[in-house]
DNA sequence: GCATACTTAAATGTCAGACATTAAAATGTA
DNA sequence: TACATTTTAATGTCTGACATTTAAGTATGC
């Protein structure tokens, strides 16, 4: 069904797919045991070895937990936000780096996604998220910072951009974009007048999301993102230069 | 470290977090052959089974692939937007799912991120894009078609709309928040009139995008959210006055 | 009767070794 | 040279055992 080469599954990973369908399908709910390996290697007609391998596939995506002991056994995991976010980042980053996506591509994706925070952000942005924000553009003004530790501020600046639009499901979904990104991001070296200008622009967002002026906040995020494009044509060119 | 329980986790999760960071890092690349079971488990000091789970729990990432016979073995997986999709929308249906996210919460996620791509697809759709749209649009007229396929049709049409912004990376971002909130829509039931506003709108879009009008294209997303979180709010007053 | 210490039981975690199956490479043969 | 056969090295699966953990039950002492 599922794979176009028609090669059967291994068994583990069948087992695995069928309790994973029921867990999607509700027919396992949140918090329920389930059967013991034992059990269940009876159930599926299988060896105990062949249930842990579907049940550690279970476990890596954070499906189902185990508990050992008397009561313990595994339970259908609830899956939360906190969960989902770094598996988000890991999935991200690889799709980035193992697809040659462009710096182009990425970087469209990422401001595309944070302009449709800006309205949200600007209208319910909280005391907290601007002061993250005012205090890694202060970090981003100290001399010596290297260029991993700017990226990293930078990165840390926009999720609280995004975490302030106070919707989790925005928050998760861009996580991926945003810190996936990074890696990309360090690549680049700046100079004193490009983060003086990157730093203009997080200002003007923050200020623009302190009065809830989402059209400002768009203007800058615009702004940043056609500086941030510029910068890495620049490198392109340089290096096509070195070359040559 | 990663455990606020400082629960020292199982080996196999150890070890699949270990080769999991070298892939991550790049010290194992595409397609490399990872050392068979039996070395592994020596390198580990491990048992065979040990070092299974360990790869299964990477196998059920996509991070690795298995090949059986004289020269297969464990390969570092190129990890595809085709693999990574159906993953992102099991994860965002049991986030949505089992977190009580409200249907105005999915909704408002669903349509920020539909309008970031909304000029970006103005400027790009392909005709195949618009093909497809018009196809479902005409679907979606259909009399006789259940409130289930009109969903579906809807999440089609949807879909065609985001890969319009031809961006893999935002197609994949967005295709769990769309496809994830087809459970939530299937509990809407349509009257031929919702239908009817619902196929303006659609049209409406279409046509906006094949003009490349990027504004127009907006505005009408921006009449089906406030629509559709309409329709959810009738939903929602019409159970509680049931309940009365 | 109650608190503490010990024992038991049930589950997962780990190991060792064997056999089955697969698929490519090496070998043999017409 | 082309084809059939054998070898080989790997994953897939099974059996059985033991280690470890944890909750519950039980005995002991006061």
């Amino acid at each position: 069904m599922k794979n176009r080469k028609n090669k059967p599954a291994d068994l583990s990973a069948q087992i695995a797919a069928q309790i994973k369908d029921a867990i999607v399908a509700g027919d396992l709910i949140v918090d329920e045991r389930l059967p013991s390996e034992a059990e269940l290697s009876e159930q599926f007609s299988v060896s105990r070895p062949t249930v842990r391998e579907a049940l550690k596939r279970l476990a890596a995506q954070s499906l189902i937990r185990t508990q050992r002991g008397a009561t313990g056994g595994a339970f259908v995991n609830r899956l939360s936000f906190e969960d989902a976010y770094p598996q988000q980042i890991t999935t991200s980053t690889l799709l980035l780096s193992m697809n040659a996506v462009s710096f182009d591509t990425a970087c469209e994706a990422r401001y595309a996604l944070e302009r449709a925070c800006a309205p949200l952000a600007a209208d319910r942005r909280s005391a907290d998220h601007l002061a993250t924000m005012r205090a890694e553009i202060h970090r981003q003004g100290q001399p010596g910072l290297t260029d991993e530790a700017f990226c990293a501020s930078d990165v840390a600046f926009h999720r609280a951009l995004v975490d302030a639009a106070d919707n989790p499901v925005l928050s998760y979904q861009l996580a991926g974009a945003v810190e996936a990104m990074q890696p990309l991001m360090n690549m680049i070296t700046f100079t004193a007048r490009d983060r003086a200008q990157i730093i203009t622009r997080h200002t003007g967002i923050a200020d623009a999301l302190e009065e809830g002026n989402a059209a400002k906040a768009d203007a800058e995020l615009d702004a940043l993102a056609s500086y941030t494009a510029q910068l890495a044509k620049d490198l392109l060119s340089k290096r096509k230069k070195a070359q040559t």
